[in-house]
DNA sequence: AACTATTTATAAGA
DNA sequence: TTCTTATAAATAGTT
């Protein structure tokens, strides 16, 4: 048997790495990881990306299928929901995120409606008022454990709602985009 | 010895997906797995990024943290000092909401896990009917009453808790069923 | 920068 | 579409 030379990759918590030195290093790793998935999903699909990342130091980086530039002007200027799509890029902006929200309430219902089917399957615990059910050979840990997920995620739910319409109003204040023809191809050879 | 259900993932070529379908299926799981490589990139880095991409058929995706817009203008504007977090009410918000985006990603996972936790024990807790309704069909302000509902619940389990915890305790210790994630001993201080 | 044990992503199949 | 599974790919901690 061959000794273990390393303890191999381990999971980490998801938030800032508190090390400089090693939020540099995931940095690194990471930004490539992140730059070769976008590249293989526009060769696999064909699909257009742009992709602007500033390092933690500031240093800036881009990844673009076609031209960085005409991706982005695209999607500033794309605007399906205004009548003058040159001057309100932020109808876009806020269309997309409703749609990415959309998309992960509509995970979050699949997973409940899961949820839901299996726990059917038991069949006999049918009472409506649940919460007045006798208390008899479910752990009532178990069940409050249950309760309480759903309660969390129901008020992230909510929470992400108040902050749409937040960011609407707030968007709206903010200033206009003038295009500029810049060449943006650069990448930064070192961060 | 089971056997093998499917063949499980196979090497592919790099190269653009023949059948429109396919590539339609490849785009929305390799979308889904970017956007979530940017985000953790971002939690675990605290870098900038900006995303936009428009799948084959010409829809518009984007994932930025901090506001696309906020950062494609500090990209068009090649000005990678001007960027002052606490200046820019529009970066903390988007901030928040790349956050709450994390965190429903972190909860879609939580009831996958749940799920399969309560399909391995076959019980169920049933819910009044309005839990379930399909947040994506709601209004904001059916949300928010909703939510409100959810608040008001909230204080009844906390008083429910608090009155039937003797019993739960002791019913905590013999669960008929096998391994699973959840902690039994802990009720949650906040419910 | 390289290594490798693990975790994570995902191609097919159902 | 959605879920499962086996396998490919990414990567955290080490050297």
């Amino acid at each position: 048997m061959a000794p273990k030379r390393t303890l191999g990759r381990r999971k980490i918590e998801m938030r800032l790495i508190e090390s400089k030195q090693a939020r540099q290093v995931t940095f690194s790793k990471r930004r490539f990881g992140l730059f070769k998935k976008a590249s293989e999903l526009c060769t696999l699909t064909g699909c257009e990306i742009a992709l602007v990342v500033f390092s933690p130091s500031g240093k800036p980086f881009s990844f673009g299928h076609r031209c960085v530039n005409i991706i982005i002007r695209r999607f500033l200027c794309d605007n399906p929901m205004e009548s003058a799509p040159n001057q309100d890029p932020h109808g876009s902006i806020c269309s997309t995120l409703n749609q990415q929200y959309t998309e992960l309430c509509a995970q979050l219902e699949a997973e409940k409606r899961r949820s839901r089917e299996l726990g059917l399957l038991g069949e006999e615990c049918q009472k409506p008022d649940w919460f007045d059910a006798p208390v008899t050979e479910l752990s009532l840990d178990q069940l409050m454990e249950s309760k309480r997920r759903m309660e969390e995620l129901r008020d992230k739910i909510a929470e992400r709602v108040n902050e749409l319409s937040l960011v609407g109003s707030a968007l709206a204040l903010a200033p206009s985009n003038g295009a500029r023809d810049i060449d943006l191809n650069v990448i930064p050879e070192e961060i």
